[in-house]
DNA sequence: GCGCTTTACGCTGCGCGTAAGTATC
DNA sequence: GATACTTACGCGCAGCGTAAAGCGC
């Protein structure tokens, strides 16, 4: 009794008798025999304790606690329309937002062509992107600043709170000057390159960590640690030293270096696509999680 | 399809479950067992074309589209809380208006009395009180300006749009000085009257209405006619004639005038109780309208 | 095994439409 | 008698509770 239900019929129902003031015609708008109508009517004012129209034969009227409850009613429903067509326009992908987060690589990659489709296709939809390094990546996923990320998660990392799945792979390649000796090699294996000055990337990086993890327990003439591409590229232009990046990462090298495909299957950096457990993607976030998975699902990029 | 049903039980059981994020516990607050409030939630999700929780086992959590629905929810609750309560509180008389329009005679008679007890018993409900002529008061009706209106109709009042109740009469009696012959008669007639000046109300006062059709056809010997029952006071005062006035009136006249109550029934002014016949009247003003029946119904006032 | 949600399954009763009733013009 | 709302009545199905079955931990 403290809180009679209302729903929605019941207050179209009792709109519609307002506008229309007469239970036939409101009974067909409602897709109701009259009767049917009727005693919808009796309900709800039974429910609200209050008597809504005057029938007095021959004219329905709004009572004065009828006129009362006209307005509320009204807002009442167009609220409700109002949430109703907001959460449509989300589930339809009219309306939305994405955030997500990626590796630089990945985000100067192939990421760019796969959000141009994705935007094309749904115009409504913002993408947000996070571009930075693997753990970074996944702490924006954990703390919710992030729909999912695409990263490379490290050996160590905990991961028991997220999901991740396999998405594709990354071919390494070594970088040199042109006439550099191990341009001319046929097979080129790992142990080929450890006598040659090395340049690395930091420790953070996930180039890094796939490398060392490749290619453990070999030690590598490490002669620069550096946190930047650019900054590998031109060192190696300048002939202090080689190095080895992840075939996402050559847009960077075209010109004055020269890079080679390492054919070895260990040699990979496995790209994931990490959400959170628990919670379910929006459904725009899931649109566009499909839509990359489909686009880049087990390619392996050499 | 397009406007999916909702009711305030599954808005109820949607914000229950987000703050409970358990469905056992949530269905126990919905006084429903557990899996009818299971099923509630899924006729709902299924209404919004959206799942709304995720049950990951262990854990129920809002989905994106959750929890921007969420928001609306609330709101659509509380406004609808809001919208009943205030309805409730016009039905409990807790909260209202009542716009009455009434003779100035009975507004400055017995009215007010009425009046302090409405208001004492319903200290919320607003009184309004327009004291007017009778057709300006019946206008006032017509028009929906007031709820009801105590008048006396005249005759020739076109009333078949209203609905009027014979409330209660008015005795009429002699004004006149304190040494007036009249003052003596044992047995007035309006015969006796006819002779000495007259002071008469104007022809659109209720007053003289009466008097003219109790008295028709004797012709008086009108020497005034006046507005005010202030002025008749002081022009008999003044000892420049006699007068004839309701009951209700006397108060104007009392001190250095002597009354005389006219002891003929067809001499009498019935007050009415005039409203709209199609519309009802507000639960306040249906309350205030019972009081002044129950106080004043079928009175005759000498 | 325990806690929690879902599925299965009768059953009650709400709410529907048809048809008859009633009242006003 | 025409019109419009209410009452009567039988019926189907939505929605309930009980009981049993998944499913993680």
């Amino acid at each position: 009794m403290r809180t009679p239900d209302l729903s929605s019929r019941q207050l179209r129902a009792f709109t519609a008798l307002a506008d229309q003031r007469n239970f036939t015609h409101a009974a067909q708008t409602c897709h109701l025999s009259q009767p049917a109508f009727s005693a919808l009517i009796a309900t709800l004012e039974s429910a609200l304790g209050a008597r809504l129209f005057d029938r007095d034969k021959r004219s329905v009227q709004l009572t004065p606690e009828g006129r009362l409850f006209e307005g509320a009613a009204r807002r009442l429903l167009e609220d409700m329309g109002s949430a109703l067509e907001s959460l449509a326009s989300h589930v339809e992908l009219r309306q939305g937002r994405v955030r997500i987060a990626a590796l630089p690589s990945l985000a100067a990659g192939w990421l760019p062509a796969v959000f141009a489709e994705f935007m094309h296709a749904w115009p409504g939809i913002t993408l947000e992107l996070h571009d930075a390094l693997s753990d970074a990546c996944i702490a924006l996923v954990r703390s919710g600043q992030a729909d999912f990320a695409l990263a490379v998660p490290g050996a160590g990392a905990a991961l028991s709170d997220l999901r991740t799945r396999r998405l594709c792979a990354d071919g390494f390649h070594l970088v040199c000057l042109p006439g550099h000796p191990l341009v001319g090699e046929t097979r080129l294996t790992p142990a080929k390159l450890a006598h040659w000055p090395f340049i690395q990337m930091t420790r953070n990086s996930s180039v890094r960590q796939a490398l060392d993890a490749a290619l453990h327990p070999l030690r590598l003439n490490t002669v620069f640690e550096v946190e930047h591409l650019a900054t590998v590229r031109g060192l190696v232009e300048a002939g202090l030293g080689i190095s080895v990046v992840p075939a996402l990462t050559l847009f960077h090298f075209q010109g004055a270096v020269v890079t080679r495909p390492l054919p070895l299957p260990s040699l990979q950096r496995s790209v994931h696509l990490v959400q959170r457990k628990g919670a379910s993607l929006s459904v725009a976030a899931q649109a566009l999680h499909g839509l990359i998975v489909e686009r880049m699902g087990n390619r392996v990029l050499d």
